[in-house]
DNA sequence: ATCGCGCAAGATGACCATTA
DNA sequence: TAATGGTCATCTTGCGCGAT
């Protein structure tokens, strides 16, 4: 991935162009405490790195700027960019706009402290006034907003600016991974690569973005193992590796830093794009998840193993032979969390084949690609078949489907989901019909 | 159902006293 | 003075519980 070549698709491609797309952002701003407010969440984060690209992009307010309103009577005072390109940008991909906008409220409420090795240090609100213009027809819903005046000479000054990639941040799931990466990204060019040393309780307020004071202090093991670690785990996934160095007191830990440095492999091969996937969405909200819950088991994991465990999930519920699921929901969230993907293969394969791994879901067996290419191929011809069909047969067909999986009505019929559970249960009436027929 | 938190068992290492 | 061994604080990590 790191030459273009003409044979790039364009999902790649966008891939190149979002990791490529940097914006600066205020080093004195990386490492910020929350000092009142919410916890600034994943999504509050992203948002307002996303707010800053666009503000840094466009340079002047009022560009694109509707026309005022009763209670937006200054639209150019104004940075404004379509609701789209805030979900787009912020890897969101939800049509979901209830969720920006609390995600800009908590913008709003949220007040950070920075300070810097000289002793300087400053409290600012992260953006202010929010105006939201819905779209009609052809036009977009519009967001707006403005920067505080501080964070506003902060912007318009270069030498403070830390480069940071949207397509890396937006890979980081974790506050706290978010936070270091962003802290990290600001020392690797320092003489030795290290981060700042502090006590292990300011790295904490840091790292997990709580309000200062607000909570105490766990005991350092716990903060290690349920923050710490993760967050350096997801760190050493993305373009920069990330190295703890403790100073200690005796045997107890008193002070972090970081050591930071490069990592040689992600130059040659990024990670695959962090965006939620809306088609893989409705697929798992049409099992009967929320939209959020549906959000949530695509972030926590991998999207190979979420569409395989899917396609298990779906044959499943296809599968006439079986009774129907009570809950096709709660059986996903089961086959994710134990695995039924593993203990399938398991079954088809002696001796045992070890836990697919992450990275490596790709390499599938002989046996399994012919069982893939099989499945595709019956899919393909059911397709075929019920596609050959006039509308009146087609609509008997999908009544008598529809009424065995009514969750299937909100399928698309030229989508993946339509596929693969209606030709699913089609080809397998096919044989049941012919069985029935033989006797 | 999920998340944060704390317990507990075994491992490890710092410190100190003793001994050759 | 260096090696050895004992003690105890701390670390690591899996697991379970209670709050939300």
């Amino acid at each position: 991935m790191a030459t273009r070549k003409k044979s790039e698709t364009g999902a790649e491609l966008e891939v190149l162009e979002a990791s490529n797309r940097e914006f600066r952002k205020a080093n004195s701003a990386v490492g910020v405490r929350v000092k009142s407010g919410p916890t600034l969440s994943m999504m509050g984060r992203r948002i307002f790195n996303v707010l800053l690209y666009h503000a840094q992009k466009q340079g002047n307010t009022g560009n694109s700027a509707p026309s005022p309103w009763d209670a937006c009577p200054n639209p150019e005072d104004y940075f404004w960019i379509p609701s789209g390109d805030l979900a787009h940008d912020s890897s969101w991909g939800s049509k979901d706009h209830k969720m920006l906008i609390a995600g800009l409220q908590q913008l709003q409420t949220t007040l950070v402290e920075s300070d810097d090795p000289t002793g300087r240090f400053t409290s600012v609100q992260l953006i202010g006034a929010v105006h939201v213009l819905k779209g009609s027809g052809r036009r977009p819903t519009l967001i707006g907003w403005e920067f505080p005046r501080s964070t506003r000479d902060i912007l318009s000054n270069p030498d403070f600016y830390t480069k940071l990639s949207i397509y890396h941040l937006t890979s980081l799931k974790t506050v706290a991974g978010t936070a270091l990466y962003e802290i990290a990204k600001r020392y690797l060019t320092n003489v030795g690569g290290k981060t700042a040393r502090q006590h292990w309780h300011w790295w904490h307020d840091t790292l997990t973005g709580k309000p200062v004071g607000s909570v105490k202090f766990p005991e350092f093991r716990y903060f290690k193992r349920d923050t710490l670690n993760p967050a350096i785990e997801e760190v050493n996934r993305t373009d920069i590796r990330v190295e703890l160095l403790e100073t200690k007191k005796g045997r107890s830990v008193t002070d972090l830093q970081f050591l930071v440095s490069f990592s040689q492999q992600v130059a040659l091969e990024l990670p695959p794009a962090p965006v939620v996937d809306s088609e893989l969405l409705d697929r798992v909200k049409a099992l009967g998840f929320t939209e959020r819950q549906s959000i949530d088991l695509l972030s926590q994991h991998e999207d190979a193993y979420l569409r395989s465990t899917l396609e298990l999930v779906e044959a499943r519920m296809a599968d006439l032979s079986k009774p129907a699921l009570a809950s096709p929901a709660a059986f996903m969230r089961t086959a994710l969390k134990d695995n039924y993907l593993s203990a399938k293969q398991r079954v088809k394969t002696d001796p045992p084949v070890p836990k697919p791994k992450k990275t490596a879901s790709s390499i599938k067996s002989a046996a399994e690609i012919a069982e893939d290419k099989e499945r595709s191929a019956r899919l393909d011809a059911a397709m075929a078949s019920f596609n050959a069909m006039t509308a009146e047969e087609q609509n008997e067909l999908l009544a008598q489907f529809h009424a065995l999986f009514p969750m299937a009505k909100r399928y698309r019929r030229d989508g993946t989901p339509f596929r693969s559970t209606f030709g699913q249960w089609y080809s397998r009436r096919d044989v049941a019909d012919a069985q029935t027929s033989l006797v």
